[in-house]
DNA sequence: AGCTAATAACTGACTGGTCAGTAATATTTT
DNA sequence: AAAATATTACTGACCAGTCAGTTATTAGCT
């Protein structure tokens, strides 16, 4: 049943608009299907528009999936730095509010379907993991570490390695987004994520904690 | 060059043999590319073998994979499933035993590719998530669940939520695996995986530790 | 205000290349 | 010779990226 009504047309010209919905439609086929297997053309579907039409605002897929994570996780990186940049208190409790910040934001939108996604295309697609991580994770790797930091030159934590105890705050949170991605179809309830964050805040406040007693 | 002397034949009947180097083939070929990626002729050339050949001895592409999986994975979990049932000394050696064995046993092996190879197709080939799942990940879990009950049960654990701190257990070796597969190449320095073993281990011990004092 | 280029935005059929799986054929072994 | 094992050449489906052509919008002219 075609629309023949010439005062109704078949797509209107939208300069502005475009590379934002196409941004997000990306952003939904790329997390269902990863990068490789996701179809431009259903990119193009999602966003309304038609394929051609990608490659007047994104010379390539690439390019598109840079642009999905400039838009879906920067912003957020932003905000953590701006966070840590003017924080007054206990370092533990800036641990918690990114940790929280990270939980609520990220692994419950969309763009907790990005980890599964670099990490399932970085052999394959090694520009995107350079991208990502120079853009991220170095960034993400330094903020934490910059907590920890002050926490120990205020003797809130106990001296602890570093670079090691940076990648075991990150993990669980990790895994929770990959855990979304891959099996939460799989299992009957969906993970508790609250549960594994307050647990996970125990585990570091007694791991951090100086041999005198628990930080604030 | 062919080789024309008839004494000489250009390929040899061994079916006892082949199933083992094609799945053996299939480990490397599917850890440097992903499942879906990976090509059959690649995997049938590391093999020695033609592309035809894989297909006398396995049905498709998903049940090589299947095959694999079992070849690489399950003969450790049996070890690790033995380990805990004759266990006599106290729990937190055997959770030590168990993490330092995946650490070497997993991690060092090509086997350490699986972990990243289900998260990214889990997506996309779902019978396949369904098969780790059921085979690796539950006995997994219930395996350090078994463990955390023990210590708990002989007072050697505080209480603690069995389930989030499975994860918590979990998520460091896993990140290790997963971060070998998609950021080596970036990185100057290899991860230093027993500095990581070792800070996860004085956190789980410090995590674990009841109130009066650290377990043994 | 209405008519008419000129331009910018958009479309969708097509190309070139890839690859899982299959069929036809060849070689080795018994 | 027959059976078993293996190879090679092929098929059909898929998809990123291209481009010739179409449609909406704007600007210029009267």
């Amino acid at each position: 049943m075609p629309e023949n009504d010439p005062a109704v047309p078949r797509w209107r010209r939208r300069k502005e608009a475009r590379p934002r919905e196409i941004v997000d439609a990306a952003l939904t086929v790329f997390g269902e299907r990863g990068f490789a297997a996701a179809r431009l053309e259903d990119v193009a579907a999602q966003a309304g528009v038609s394929k051609g039409t990608l490659y007047l605002y994104f010379p390539n897929k690439e390019e598109l999936f840079k642009a999905v994570v400039r838009e879906a996780i920067l912003p957020n990186l932003d905000m953590a730095e701006r966070l840590l940049a003017g924080a007054q208190g206990p370092s533990f409790a800036v641990l918690e509010t990114l940790l929280t910040l990270f939980a609520t934001r990220i692994l419950k939108s969309r763009a907790g379907a990005i980890p599964k996604l670099i990490i399932a295309e970085a052999g394959n697609f090694p520009d995107l993991a350079r991208f990502y991580y120079d853009e991220v994770i170095r960034r993400a790797f330094a903020l934490l570490a910059a907590v920890l930091e002050r926490g120990m030159a205020r003797g809130e934590f106990r001296p602890v390695d570093v670079d090691s105890t940076v990648r075991l705050i990150v993990a669980p949170m990790l895994m929770s987004a990959l855990w979304r991605s891959s099996f939460e179809a799989l299992e009957g309830r969906p993970p508790d994520v609250a549960a594994l964050l307050a647990a996970h805040l125990d585990a570091l406040r007694r791991t951090l904690a100086p041999e005198g007693g628990p930080p604030s």
